[in-house]
Parts: structure tokens; C-alpha cells; sequence
DNA sequence: TATCTAATGCTCATTTTGAGCATAAATGGA
DNA sequence: TCCATTTATGCTCAAAATGAGCATTAGATA
């Protein structure tokens, strides 16, 4: 017996983070949607998919990845949308392996290859950093509710109700940043996000809520936001993102670009520093606009020492 | 251009845990090291990887899966050692996607199908139950360091005495339980398992210091473990494991069985408590020796209720 | 009935959080 | 020059969560 063929595409969600919020690294594509960095796995040139991927990255993108981490392997049927670029192993069924790569600050990228993306205008309800966003009110939590009462049966609508409201926190729930993710599905399934529209080929205008981005791609960066706003808090990865010298303040709006809300600014403190992941130079930085702040570095050799965990995140209330 | 074949397989660590400790399902095969139970995922049947899965472990192995996680996908060269049972699609690389499925306690198997067999007879050095193991002094260590002085350069020893310092908490570093897989890494690495002579085809005989498993499977054991041991902390996994009724005593034991070391009993019950996740039933189970215990149920409404967390792990000194 | 073995209940000293008040050091006008 | 503004830092205090143990309770058994 012989199966089908299948392709494999490695995607890689490039993240960074500095003055202007929470980046990530996009493709854009003339009269369409924005892709991710993208390529197949070749299996008779890749040894591993890690090689592959920075193999593709580093030529395609010019730009050498550092932190990397897989996320998760998607093949379900009916949500690949191929992309043009994709070699033509006709019929095959493709399956995506997503990646997420940190890095530092975003760094100038040769033109023509990919620019940085504000992630949150692909996913605006996910920045709670100025209190509640108001596209949860206006637009979604009426969909939702729409959506809810759809449904044929009293068990479904039930079921309907339970799912959003745990996700989205409705009726004063409390908001979980986990689970960007769970969201963003729970929006493809209701119908709230273009790409549902378009994997089910219909041709109806979407209210567009949102930015959307290629085949499954918004997913995979959906599952790296949720997989960074978890792992943050138990290893100390905010740090592949900061440049060697850093003043505290610039690395809790880092921390509070990806949680996306604001922390207590004292207590991050107190907490980062009983840490012991960074240290002060004693050189101090002149910003715009009051006393000057001190530059801290990360102690690498703090992970050798302690038991590595990740960054306390006291949220302000 | 027209990429090389991949086929895609279908690993499932099916985890149990009940009077006997923690149980995985493993697939014996005649005179061989035992398998994970596996399928290959065929594109034209499955509609996604998961539906494949269950599809597959239940016609072969007459079992439902419960809760079902994808882990990882496996993909490195050298490292698959095909397994006969998979279709010959010549030439074919192999990638290999694991699942994890917690299931309630070991229920009976059908015959000829897979059997319940114990976590750590496949890595005796992760149980810290009833101490540390001795393992790690009598062959462990020794090797590690055999290892470390046997790189060339000094730059080298010292890369690998870090790793083995933080992986194994030498030199009083601390004992992380949720680095498993890095351990099975490391002890794959310093040529210490079995699987690494077989990849290498080297005949050369090794002291066997546990059992190993056919192809990655064991890595892939290793990634669950490690997955379970971190998620058990702030997802309510557990209960997944559980019977409908259970003591506390007996829910205490499986946490203790997944993590690998014993807790402090009162505090254990406490924070458990706080969490809202059980209710006591008034039934009362009156088991070998000592006082009855009072039967609990999960409350699953607790999800909705609270800001879904873990379970807390007083570990006991 | 005395003894053993678990299951439960409770206490107490420490630590860790959550919230804020207070002070210090630049900058940019009035 | 002096003051209002704007951040950066220091510190305090009450409340909650943790880590360790002692004490009591309730069946099973010799």
C-alpha cells in the first residue's frame, strides 16, 4: 500500500519587540494577503527541520535566526489555502510545521524580503494594554452573541455560550491572554474572521474586523502569541528579545507588548530582581522626558544557578 | 522542482496511572524493543491528524482516546529507524508526529493488543519517589563525567559539564523533574541509552541501564513526560487520569507518580482545597489499614468559574 | 481493648503579593 | 533661575500563600 503524497512547509513567526510594540516578521504580497517566511522541507538537503528552516530564512529573508522553538504541526484539510509560491507537488496534502524565532529589536531588513508588522493589527482585541479594547464591545461581543443564538438547539447554544465565554471572559469572566489562540479559532469558527470565509470559498463580504493574513498563517501566529505569553512566565525568553543593554522600564513594555496589558511597575521590579537574571552597569540612559534611568544587562549565568523560571507578571488593576 | 517523499506517522503516548504508578500503553513486539502504538497518517482519509489518530489506536488497540495533545514533530535524519510495520513508501523520510492521551486508570487491554507497562522502567533515573535513585551515583554520574573529560578541547568539557550540571543538577544544583526530555537528550548524546549505538549501527554492546523502545519512541515518552510534568501545574490535567470518585490520598499519588517525588500531604490537600476543582461526596472508602478516606469528584463547572490553573506541588523536603 | 495506620485538622513563622506613598533627577518653559 | 512635568527608584504595610510540623480521629487487627 502506498499513502498519498504529503508536503511539508516550515513556517516561521519572527517576533521582536521595541519602541513600537510587539513585532512580527511578514511577507508582503502584492494584491493579497501577507504571508509568513515560508518554505518546504526538503528532506534529501535538511538533516532537520531546524536546518531547513534556517536555511530557508537565512536565504530567503537575509536574516539569521537565533532563539527558535517549534509550535505546532497543522494539517488539517480544507485550511492550507496554498500559497502560490509552494513547489507544485500536485494534489499533495501540505502540512505546516509553525516555528517561532525571537529576536532582537527590530533590526532594518533589506528591502523586497519581509517587514515588520505591529502584531496587534492582525489581532486587536488582544491589546488590552490601554484597558479593554473597544472592537470587544462593538464588534465582537454582539457577533458572538449572534452566533450563539444561531445555533438550532438549546444544548448547542448552551455549548456555544460556555465556549465563548470562557475564552473571551464574557460576563465578567476575566480575561485569560493564554488563550489568544482559543480566540482566534472560536472567531474562524463563528465565522468572524475572513479566512473562514475564504477556506470555505464564500464569496460574502466579511466586516473586517481585523487584519488577515495567508492560508493558515494568522493561526500559527495566534499559537505563537499564546505560546510566548505562556512560556514568559516560566523561562526567562523575554530576554532573547532585548538588546545587551536595556533600562528596566524598556523591558516591562516589552513584557506588557507581549501579556498586553500593563503591570504594576514596582512590583516588576522588586520580583525581577529577586530573580536574579539582571544586573546594572551603572551606566545610565538620558530618555526623553524625565530622570534618567539605569541600563541593566541579563546574567546569562543566572540560568546555570537557579532554578530557571520565568518573569513575574504583577498585573495592574 | 518536485520534493523527495515524506511519510508522516501517528505516535501516541497513552498515559495511565492507578495502584502500579504511572503506566504508558506500549505495543511488544517478538524478540524486538517494544513500540508506541503507531499509523501513518494517510491524506486521503483523515481529515486531520488528531481524527487519524484515534481512528488508528482505536481499530488497533480496541481503545477510545479520552484527552488527546499533539507533543512534537520529529523529524531528524538518522534518528527514525523505520519500524517494519510501517507501509514502504521506499526511500521515504519519516517524520513523526507524537500525541499525547491521558486516560483513565489502566483498564483492562484486550489480548495481542498493547499492555500497560511502567514510566520508569524506562527511565529508572526520573523517579525521585522514594528518593534518589541510585542509578545516578552508581552509573549515571560516573559516565557523565567519563563523557565530559573525554572532549577534545577544554572549551568543549566545559560546554558539556554546564549541561550536565543543569540537566542533572550535579554539584548541588537542584533536581528539575520537568527537564526529562533534556536528560534523555543528554544521555543520548554521551552514547548512554541504547538507541544511540543502535542509530550509529555500532554492535558494540551497551550496559544496559533501562529498557529502551523501538525507533525515537522513548524520546518521544520523554517529551510527554516532560510536557505532563510542566502542564500539570497550571492546566487541571490530572483529573483527566482519575476515576470518577477518588481519595485524596490516591489523586496525591498520581500527581506524585507523574512528577516523580513526594509531596507534603497537608499542604498538598490545602492548596488543592483553594483551587475549587474537587468536592467532597460524604462516601466514604475504607481502605487497607487506617482511617476511611472521604470520596471526591472533580468539579468540572470549576473551569468556568476560575481562572483556570494547575494544581500546586508542595514538594516535600 | 491496646496498637497501628492513614486521614484530617490546625498552628505558626516565613515569604511572596498587591497597592501605594514618597523621593530623586532630568527637561522645558515662564 | 525656579517651577511644573515626567520618569525612575525606594520603601512600607497589610493580606495571602507557603513550608513545616504537631495533634486528633476513626477503622482494622492482634
Amino acid at each position: 500500500m502506498s499513502l498519498p503524497p504529503v508536503a511539508v512547509g516550515l513556517n516561521a513567526v519572527v517576533m521582536a519587540a521595541g519602541e513600537d510594540g510587539p513585532q512580527v516578521l511578514v511577507v508582503p504580497r502584492k494584491d493579497r494577503e501577507p504571508a509568513l517566511p515560508f518554505g518546504p522541507f526538503d528532506p534529501a538537503r535538511h538533516r532537520t527541520f531546524e536546518i531547513g528552516l534556517r536555511e530557508w530564512v537565512s536565504e530567503q529573508a537575509h536574516f539569521q535566526l537565533g532563539y527558535v522553538e517549534q509550535l505546532y504541526t497543522f494539517g488539517d484539510r480544507g485550511r492550507e489555502a496554498p500559497l502560490a509560491d509552494l513547489p507544485a507537488s500536485h494534489k499533495a496534502r501540505i502540512i505546516s510545521i509553525g516555528y517561532l524565532a525571537l529576536t532582537q529589536e527590530a533590526t532594518a531588513l533589506p528591502s523586497g524580503g519581509g517587514e515588520w508588522q505591529n502584531w496587534y493589527q492582525f489581532f486587536p482585541w488582544e491589546d488590552w494594554r490601554n484597558g479593554r479594547p473597544n472592537i470587544l464591545n462593538d464588534d465582537i461581543e454582539p457577533a458572538l452573541r449572534r452566533w450563539i443564538d444561531e445555533a438550532e438547539t438549546e444544548e448547542k447554544r448552551a455549548s456555544r455560550r460556555d465556549r465563548a465565554r470562557i475564552t473571551f471572559g464574557l460576563d465578567g469572566r476575566g480575561w485569560n491572554e493564554e488563550r489568544c489562540l482559543d480566540r482566534y479559532e472560536l472567531l474562524y469558527s463563528s465565522g468572524l474572521i475572513a479566512e473562514a470565509a475564504r477556506d470555505r470559498q464564500e464569496t460574502q463580504l466579511m466586516a473586517t474586523i481585523s487584519r488577515s493574513m495567508a492560508s493558515d498563517h494568522r493561526r500559527i501566529v495566534a499559537t505563537a502569541i499564546s505560546r510566548l505569553r505562556g512560556k514568559i512566565k516560566y523561562r526567562p525568553v523575554v530576554f532573547e528579545l532585548m538588546p545587551d543593554l536595556f533600562t528596566l522600564s524598556s523591558l516591562q513594555s516589552v513584557v506588557e507588548s507581549i501579556v498586553g496589558f500593563a503591570l504594576h511597575k514596582q512590583n516588576f521590579r522588586r520580583a525581577l530582581d529577586r530573580t536574579g537574571f539582571v544586573e546594572g552597569t551603572g551606566k545610565m540612559q538620558s530618555r526623553t522626558g524625565g530622570r534618567p534611568a539605569e541600563l541593566y544587562r541579563h546574567r546569562r549565568e543566572a540560568l546555570r544557578e537557579i532554578q530557571a523560571t520565568g518573569i513575574s507578571i504583577p498585573r495592574l488593576k
